[in-house]
Formats: structure tokens, sequence, C-alpha cells
DNA sequence: TATTGTTATACTCTATAACTATA
DNA sequence: TATAGTTATAGAGTATAACAATA
């Protein structure tokens, strides 16, 4: 407490408060705080948990095409494929057409903590959010995803 | 190149797409491209820069005032300033006002740092920034500020 | 007691490059 | 030669807790 709520809005930002770089990160970090707001206990992290949902999406996805969509890193993609197989949540599995590649799919045990994170982080989905109305919401949505390329679905 | 550009279209996401914790991190990640697209040779990075460049604006300003703004916290800022001023971009003070608190002040290396990094940053504004418009531009900076509670100037 | 800043530790994410094995 | 994945290393960024000095 004693938070010094006025001091925030006191701080010029000058065009720093305009631009989309610096707002986004802000956002992604109150967007943090609501994912573990909501899915709190559940012993996942954002980038584990999408892994875990796109895999179950997409049986046998191999990394390389995971990591491309994801915008994960190879190397990084690496520690955390691993990790998520040490426990216990997905199979690797090496294809004969292509021997250097490797095709994922999650275990029953994988299945069913994503299938639980998914219950609560996509429910309904009037979440904490800012004060964001529906609509705004929404309109957010479609500017973010077209500005990153995702097909707005 | 083979980027296999239609896998990415192809991988499912599901819900995952329309969440807005997910998108926001893939459009930071687009952001923090344009960042370097744009200062490229200059020496600094994202955080670097919002501190530096806030310092500017807020001169005395005190360390904990400067986090709370920019969302970065205290051990974090410790070793944020204490690299600037390594660098000879600004100074610490001590008010005797409260000898708890340290006052930032740019050096003129400094004030003329966060002069070319911001005039290549903030000028004009039609940088890459994905395939937005400039009013869905506006649109969308309007509502990542409302969500992220920044007054929207 | 509470606050400001510091130090130390650890973990996540990212960046890079060298390496293997396959193609 | 190019690609898929691995390993290793380094650096940002963050989270946490313990600490000193000051209020």
């Amino acid at each position: 407490m004693a938070l010094d709520a006025p001091c925030r809005d006191t701080v010029a930002l000058g065009p720093l408060g305009q631009s989309l770089g610096f707002v986004l990160r802000l956002a992604q970090l109150t967007a943090y705080d609501d994912f573990f707001a909501v899915t709190d206990s559940l012993r996942f992290k954002p980038g584990e948990f999408s892994v875990l949902w796109v895999i179950s999406l997409n049986p046998g996805i191999r990394q390389s095409q995971l990591g491309q969509r994801l915008m994960i890193k190879r190397a990084h993609m690496t520690k955390l494929i691993r990790q998520l197989e040490q426990r216990g949540l997905l199979t690797r599995r090496i294809p004969d057409s292509d021997r250097r590649a490797i095709e994922l799919t999650l275990t029953p045990a994988g299945q069913s903590a994503a299938k639980a994170v998914s219950s609560v982080l996509f429910a309904g989905e009037p979440k904490p959010e800012g004060g964001l109305s529906d609509s705004e919401r929404k309109t957010l949505l479609a500017l973010l995803q077209k500005y990153v390329g995702l097909p707005a679905a």
C-alpha cells in the first residue's frame, strides 16, 4: 500500500507512451499476471502450456513446426520438450520418412493436463482483462492478430 | 528460406489463437524486432532506452518511481541503473530530504544518447509495424493503453 | 514498522555457434 | 549443401528473499 498511486501518473512518458512496443511490453506483463491469476496452482508456465496445448491440437507435430508457430527458437524448444517429456506429458517419435525429425504426441497425462489448464484458461473468457468491454477486447485481439500475421480466425 | 510458410498457418491453435496473452506475446516479439530494425546499431536495448528516456523527461526522478511506471522490479532496476551509470550516461544523487532515495539525472552524454535513439524511434512513426493502417495502429494503441491503465494521452 | 535501495540466487527466455545425423 | 535437432554458453529479464540504512 501507499503505492504512491498519483506518482505513477505524474511520470512523463512523452511519445514513449504512444510507442506500440512499449505499451505492448506493459500489456504482456499485465496479461502474464492475468494468466497466473487464473491458472494459479496449475503447474505450468505460459510457454509450457502453449506447447502442450498446440501438441494436443496437432498430434504428431514436429518440433520445428511447433517452434515456428509459437516463435520459440529451436535451442529453447529442445529444453522445453525435454522437460515436458521428463514430466511424462509427451512422447517423442522419429518418423521413418525423415529420420532427422521428431514427432510429438501427448501422453494421457499430458492430455488431461492440457485439458485441465485450458478449461480454466479458456472458460467464458470474461476474466480480469483490464477494464476492457467485450467488444473492445475483440477489436484489440483482431488488431493484434493482424499485427503479428495470425489468421484472424 | 524454405521456411515452409504454409506449415505455420496449418498448425491449429484453437482458442489459444484468441487468447489475449498468447497473441500479446507474439506481438511483443514482433515489436522487439521492429525496435532493433530501427535503432539497429544504436547500443541500447528496449529496457535501457526506456529508462534513459523517462529520466530525460523527468530529471531527478527516483528509482522507485521509475520502476513503478516502467513495471521494472527494484532488484532489476538497480542493475540497469548501475550499468547506465558506468557507461557515463546518468548520475545518482541522494537527496537530503530522504536519504534512502536516489535521484537520477542524465549526463550530457546520456542526454544526447536519449535524443539520438528517440529521434529515429519516434520519427514519423510509419515504421514497419506489421500491415496495420494508421488508424488501426491508433485504435490498437488506445485499447492497449486502456488495458494496461495508461492515460490515453 | 515500513520504505529505498542493494545483494545474491535462481529460473525463464533469448541469441549464438558448434556439433550430429540425416537428407 | 541444407535441414532437424542437440549441446553449450552467454546474456536479458524476472522473482524472491535477506539485508542495511533511513524514515
